[in-house]
DNA sequence: ACTACATGTGAGCAAATGCTCAAGCGTTCA
DNA sequence: TGAACGCTTGAGCATTTGCTCACATGTAGT
């Protein structure tokens, strides 16, 4: 139930897929390449993920969606130095995931984007659930 | 409208945050702990959050959303060699993400666990909104 | 049996990541 | 003015990551 199509369009030499490309579904590879999402989006989506994939970045978001925080706060919070703290913060502050103000020389963050703290109740919720199953 | 409350409980040394704790309102901070994910749950979050912070894996789960395809195909579709689209294939397996049936020498990979498509399709359509503005 | 081929896997390497350390900057208070 | 403090930043370093290369495995066809 493979193999059929136009087969006869044999490709000299793709670099990237080394294999004879023969026994492959053109119709199929090449349906499969429009759903791919180009540049600029992609990469807004994988910043976003990025975010999210590490532990340190995932409480300092919990944390703020509390409410606004200083980093002395924040660091004790999620069991960092103060510097590790400000260089994730740094790192939310350029994807414009949090915002900050000064009140004399403290620096008070807070959620500027709850898009991605929607992304990760969503991953959350469906994870706890299958835990308790 | 800060730094009320209780701050005469002084922590003489409290390690990672190494400002005194004179200025922090330690009740928020109490809080915002409270809502941190432990780690049960939290590693499967930012596992499947870390599948979807990279273009390769990305496009390999956008490419089998539209339906399965064998190896050769997904290197082609994603534009690597096909070591490299194996060795991302089998973090995807170790995740459940995806599964492969067998058929000659061909391994047919499709989506198993759709829910991380979910969160990538919610991620993709925010972002070409506001990529449209 | 032998060859070809689709795939899996380990070693190795360059780049990215997450932290610490030391220094710098701006604000507050003596 | 000067010391202390909250925060930021750059350098350095260990770890992780994503790829390539070479080789191993299993199936197909001769």
């Amino acid at each position: 139930m493979l193999k059929r199509s136009s087969n006869t369009a044999v490709r000299p030499s793709s670099e990237p897929g080394s294999c004879e490309v023969r026994a492959v579904d053109e119709d199929r590879v090449l349906r499969a390449r429009q759903a791919l999402l180009a540049k600029p989006v992609l990469e807004d989506v994988t910043d976003a993920f990025k975010v999210l994939s590490h532990p340190t970045r995932i409480h300092l978001l919990q944390a703020l969606a509390v409410g606004e925080l200083c980093v002395c706060e924040l660091a004790e919070v999620v069991g960092l130095s103060m510097s590790a703290t400000s260089h994730q913060l740094r790192d939310l502050r350029r994807l414009r995931l949090v915002e900050f103000r000064m009140e004399g020389r403290l620096a008070f963050y807070s959620i500027r984007d709850p898009f991605v703290l929607g992304l990760l109740d969503s991953a959350v919720d469906h994870y706890a659930e299958r835990a308790a199953s």
